[in-house]
DNA sequence: ACAAGTATGCACCTTTTGGTAAGTACGAGA
DNA sequence: TCTCGTACTTACCAAAAGGTGCATACTTGT
């Protein structure tokens, strides 16, 4: 079934084998309130940071920006700037960042398919603690 | 933190469209640092306490056990307790919880793929700072 | 007898993360 | 002129997340 390959290690003397898979590095890229977030709606296409902020809603610019920074630095995606009298910039996913935006999608799927589960769990939880209306 | 998001639905079945998928319901679950490599290991079956421990190297006790119950409570895993005399738990996927185990399963591949180039990234980035001899 | 392993619980503390509110330089519309 | 919108930056803070170390009740190995 999953193919556990394991200890192949091409040269790896760095690098400790992080556990049976990348799930390690990916996560390391994705980890971050919004990142997943960012990247899933980069696969739209380019877009401008105003865009990007209004999409996402109830992120705060600083930590908006600062993921944006952290997944270019990570070279998944890039800024590009027209240095334009507006300021006028906008976010592309590099080839990189597109497959990592593609392999969300399952997870994507799943959250749309379990959603009336999830939500009923959340809205319970939630519900609890105030005035059981 | 306020999270309003989900807020409604006095009995409905509509959500807010939190983004553009399900996204959100799943990273609502499997958001903390060692839930996504917990799920993925599970693929392999049932899993005694002690071995996930050891296999998921540097998790500690006290968070290892926290992600496990959110998790259960979540619905996507279940605690098996052999009330024996040296404890003898072991963890277990739901079928909700194995199709989100195999929705990681792209994030996997995806980092296994690009492990060198993020190696290399992650080397400069750590070896930054420090002796440049 | 004593240490080790088993699966946790708990109190306490540090690190990391994210949020708020303010400010910037500029141009366009009212 | 006043204000809005653009794409950020910075200082300061609150909260969440994670880590450490100790304790438990019992058994097995030395």
């Amino acid at each position: 079934m999953s193919d556990t390959r394991h200890a192949d290690a091409p040269s790896a003397t760095l690098a400790a084998p992080a556990f049976t898979c990348g799930l390690d590095a990916t996560l390391k890229i994705i980890s971050g309130k919004w990142k997943p977030l960012i990247l899933y709606f980069l696969l739209r296409g380019p877009t401008r940071y105003g865009e990007l902020k209004r999409a996402i809603r109830d992120v705060s610019d600083k930590v908006l920006i600062q993921q944006l920074k952290e997944l270019e630095a990570d070279g998944v995606l890039s800024r590009n700037d027209y240095n334009e009298v507006p300021p006028r910039v906008d976010y592309t996913l590099t080839p990189t960042g597109q497959s990592l935006a593609q392999a969300l999608e399952p997870l994507c799927q799943w959250g749309t398919q379990n959603m009336a589960e999830m939500q009923k769990l959340f809205a319970e939880r939630d519900g609890w603690g105030r005035a059981r209306a």
